[in-house]
DNA sequence: GTCTATATAATGATAGAC
DNA sequence: GTCTATCATTATATAGAC
């Protein structure tokens, strides 16, 4: 059954590439089952091989398109400054709204996760999580650097999501150097609240 | 013809006031032009003698919610530090993210705008510019000023959308902690970018 | 202006051949 | 495991009575 496997495998993963980045581009309900397939090379009636529903796929799909960005771009630990910045910033590019490659579900489906259900958000929360530790300086952080690191990652996301928001593309850029500039300055002080 | 146009008038706000809540909790494609008349007491068929489109519903109400609530939170113009810093902290609250009243569709739609027709787009694109001026502490800034305010607003809608979109509340609470700790803050001074 | 009824199209999911 | 064919549901939008 080596063979079998292997081609299962090699389906299953053509699969949540092409539904990760169909969804992170255009949404959830925008994108159907038919088309994934389509863009897949198969047709639907392969789907439920594979996965046993649409919102199944939709959380494979995002840990998938995590996983596999993310830990290319950054090592989830003894990451130096250096990477982090630069991963900061190309986060915060251009490039990354466009959502050519393989975008950041984090951002490009924030306001698309309140309605989800569990199984989908609770992916999309551990995610969101991983990356906060990720950019984190430290293992063990004090509170103001958990603080620090919040602040980081939602203007991050925040700065993508409004960028891919926004009509005017100017202010779009203008947008991305504003959080480009505040997510790598040295985090806010102690602050009032 | 007096009673005939108020009473036009009355439908359309009621439709739109309904739509405006529904649209921001659950998503444009989430929601239905039949639940939409429903909840509004009306049925499918008076929809088309209000508006010509789905789509034109979900423009008009973005600007309606907009208008309604920022107005009666924060002046557009001349308005104090305290009434800014008041208006950022109720919008970085849990009782926003729980969208009991009429959300702000920046924060509630960021990630569903990206896929609008333009004149969707458009219109929220405009809400954004009223925000980030209106939270602008005068009139004429300097470079430095709008890349403050620009990045306090994003903090703001990418701190909603984020703590609606994480599965675990009290993460959500700490984000929303941190983002108030953020927006509130003193600007970053000269950032490396 | 609002109603009921309907045309039309798409979707998620299943059944059965190969 | 992938295909074609189909069911059941739901949606937008329109037509015509009142």
């Amino acid at each position: 059954m080596a063979w079998g496997e292997d081609h299962k495998q090699r389906s299953r993963e053509k699969i949540l590439t092409t539904a990760a980045g169909l969804f992170a581009r255009e949404g959830f309900d925008k994108v159907s089952i038919d088309q994934v397939m389509q863009a897949a090379g198969m047709t639907r009636g392969a789907f439920y091989a594979h996965f046993s529903s649409k919102a199944d796929l939709y959380a494979e799909a995002i840990l998938y398109a995590a996983n596999t960005a993310a830990e290319n771009y950054l090592p989830a630990q003894r990451n130096t400054a250096e990477q982090r910045e630069a991963f900061i910033a190309a986060y915060l590019s251009e490039e990354h709204c466009k959502g050519a490659d393989m975008p950041c579900p984090l951002a490009f489906l924030v306001s698309d996760m309140a309605n989800q259900d569990q199984g989908v958000r609770s992916t999309w929360s551990k995610v969101f999580e991983g990356l906060v530790q990720r950019l984190a300086s430290s293992e063990t952080q004090t509170p103001q650097e958990q603080q620090a690191a919040l602040q980081r990652v939602v203007m991050m996301i925040g700065g993508v999501a409004v960028a891919r928001a926004l009509n005017d593309s100017d202010l779009a850029s203008e947008v991305l150097q504003a959080c480009r500039a505040g997510a790598l300055a040295a985090p806010a002080g102690e602050a009032r609240d």
